[in-house]
DNA sequence: GTGAAAGCGCTAACAG
DNA sequence: CTGTTAGCGCTTTCAC
């Protein structure tokens, strides 16, 4: 064996006096080995830091334990978050990640999609509504392991993790008229697949309490697109109390607020929804509805994983009911 | 061939009628094809949506086109920069990105890049110190392209690219002095190799233009850290501006200030340095040294792959310069 | 300008 | 319990 070369199985087989066939099986603990020879085995690799080639085992059919993982702005908070457990979580799981960052354009996810196919991927993870419903379409007939985390795309087969967004506009509604809070309004994310539920939870709650439902305004998810209709929103009706449909949208109406030199809560009351790390940096911090975001994470990978491996074909969701976290950014109405 | 079965060269070379050789030919644009049949094999390419096999050709020796990128924490605003730029740079490449987090463990670093390099990943982008200078000491050993991004390591022969860390802590110096500040403190982060330059920097600076050079006291990188640190800075130096080495003790500062009820920057002025999104978010918004993290990242990818293709074994450093950004944290010290 | 053939490193029957 | 063998899909001389 050259010494500049990495030692393959042979070398290691070579230098243990046994076969290939052997190594492999110690490599990957399936036949039957001797004791003595494992050991034999096992010894010549960690001299010779033998590293298997993962593009010979993936050649001959088997998984390159490797996703897909695509998010359509990686600074969002939103999906930093996502994507830190779910790399969390397939690491423990001898996964690794590949980021794919796509912009909402159908174009990039067409390309890197491609892209992760040729390399073998394992499954794909897809964080917000894909454009290139081709593309979708394309990967539930060839059955490749795809999941929707934060969203459901009910149209088709992929599993799907989320947290209950009905649930969540629900306790948002409660907690603000447990406040008191009648002149309520809405900002939800523009084309998100997230706001219908959230912003029917939130109507039909208050509707279901005897109010009336609260105006629904709409956003781009960007900080400066929120605080812009916020702004209007503040001007034209006033509110006592305003739900942000999701965290990036809150803090945006915090940032107007301050603009529009309202002071937070006594004069406005603010709630966020996700609970991403956002809603401590501000100031005043931010009361939400919590998503059990890691919960989510761990899951969306442990489902994806479970049907690679199984290839079963039912369709699994889960769905995580969100939680209230108190913090300073809502108050009880002033009489 | 089966219907069920992803199309291979020898099922395009068939329908093509010409042989395998041909059809890789194409596929690489290498060797010489005729018009005609190139033309031919992309068509029956199309036609049966074939997608080459990147575990063959790498098998065979070619590169993965796939780019290691390690951070200890993706939750921390600098690194998801770095990672988002970095992908950005790499898709337009045609590389993608495996993450890696590392949470600043050795034994995560050796097992995670042992996974990369049996995946054939080409090249490794580190983002902070490695724990494990053992691995460091092997990759370098086995010319197996690697880069610190945001940070050097001169001990070893890796590429590197950076912010000048230094000039950046003169210009936060520079700033404060023309600010009048002169009872003012540093808050650095520990154990990161940004901080000695950024700390010599700003304290030469200040001894150069004929002050005291200014203390420093040291804080972990989280907000919370930050916070309580500084709040004891605060309360036994009194200083008029305090500098935080990075954003997030930055954004430490500013909690630190509100929770004592300082108001900033009447009573205390503030600067940052790194200018991530998190600057724009707190409030008030933060004046901070920038550093040009796109470019660092850009760069760093375009280095790697340039090491990766040449192969050149001279060593190549960039360092970006920085400059200031000024927002409303900071202002002249009254008298 | 095109094709035949060997082989990259590993796996999985199947023999022994 | 261990070895032989035949590929996985692609690349790359080297003939033709």
């Amino acid at each position: 064996m050259d010494r500049l070369m990495k030692p393959t199985i042979y070398d290691i087989a070579q230098k243990a006096g046994v076969s290939a066939a052997t190594v492999s099986n110690v490599v990957n603990s399936r036949g039957r080995v001797g004791e003595e020879t494992r050991k034999k085995v096992v010894k010549v690799m960690d001299e010779l830091h033998y590293r298997p080639n993962l593009a010979a085992s993936v050649l001959k059919g088997k998984p390159a334990r490797t996703i897909g993982f695509f998010v359509p702005d990686m600074l969002n908070p939103i999906y930093m978050e996502y994507v830190k457990y779910a790399e969390e979580r397939a690491q423990a799981c001898g996964f690794s990640i590949i980021m794919c960052s796509t912009e909402n354009d159908p174009q990039k996810e067409r390309v890197q999609a491609d892209i992760l196919r040729q390399k073998n991927v394992d499954g794909f993870i897809i964080t917000s509504k894909f454009q290139n419903e081709q593309l979708l379409q394309e990967l539930e007939q060839e059955g490749f392991p795809s999941l929707c985390l934060a969203h459901e795309r009910n149209e088709f087969q992929f599993d799907s993790v989320t947290g209950d967004d009905e649930q969540a506009g629900q306790m948002a509604a409660d907690y603000l008229v447990s406040l008191n809070h009648i002149n309520v309004a809405m900002i939800a994310e523009k084309d998100s697949l997230s706001s219908p539920g959230r912003i029917t939870g939130f109507q039909k709650r208050f509707q279901e309490l005897g109010k009336n439902a609260p105006p629904v305004f709409f956003a781009e998810a960007s900080i400066e697109r929120a605080k812009k209709v916020a702004k209007e929103v503040i001007r034209e009706k006033k509110p006592t109390a305003l739900f942000g449909g999701n965290d990036v949208i809150a803090v945006g109406i915090i940032q107007a607020a301050r603009e529009l030199n309202l002071s937070i809560p006594a004069e406005l009351s603010v709630i966020g929804l996700d609970n991403t790390f956002l809603c401590e940096i501000v100031s005043p911090q931010v009361t939400a509805i919590s998503m059990p975001v890691k919960k989510i994470s761990y899951k969306g990978i442990d489902l994806l994983i479970d049907k690679m491996k199984s290839g079963r074909d039912v369709r699994k969701a889960a769905v995580y009911p969100p939680a209230l976290v108190e913090r300073v950014s809502a108050q009880k109405r002033k009489k």
